[in-house]
DNA sequence: CGATTGACGTACG
DNA sequence: TCGTACGCCAATC
């Protein structure tokens, strides 16, 4: 795994804990999306301290690309719920793994967004 | 080593 | 409401 020192279960994993990447940390979030939910390169980059940093998001999530990983990218989307990554994908399409869990996408655009929007700075950062 | 480029988002006109 | 400009951090050219 990416994960070497602190696992998702601990909140607020970025402010005090300079020791991980911003990749990694990109990656912790990621790897909590529930299943059937999905989240936006912007509230992962907000939740990570760097609201103005979503290309880098997509940037992490890139390199998941050349080694082999478990981790759900393709419930990472766009603002506006677009499957803009599903080109980066190899083997089973984004847009099936998606379908597969029950995320309804028409025109490579998620239906009902806000319904099955995960916002990791509501889910995590519960005080 | 400087410039360019991204699976993006916000600000501004 | 729509189009353009810029920022952010890392990798590639």
């Amino acid at each position: 795994m990416f994960v070497t020192k602190t696992m998702p279960n601990n909140k607020r994993l970025h402010e005090n804990d300079k020791s991980i990447s911003f990749f990694e940390m990109v990656y912790q979030v990621v790897a909590l999306i529930p299943k059937g939910r999905v989240t936006s390169y912007g509230a992962i980059a907000k939740y990570l301290g760097a609201a103005r940093s979503s290309r880098m998001v997509g940037w992490a999530l890139n390199g998941l690309n050349k080694t082999e990983h478990n981790l759900p990218a393709h419930r990472v989307v766009n603002r506006q719920g677009l499957l803009t990554g599903k080109e980066h994908f190899r083997g089973i399409p984004m847009e099936q793994l998606l379908t597969d869990e029950g995320v309804e996408i028409v025109n490579n655009q998620i239906q009902n967004l806000s319904q099955i929007y995960w916002d990791p700075n509501e889910v995590l950062n519960v005080e």
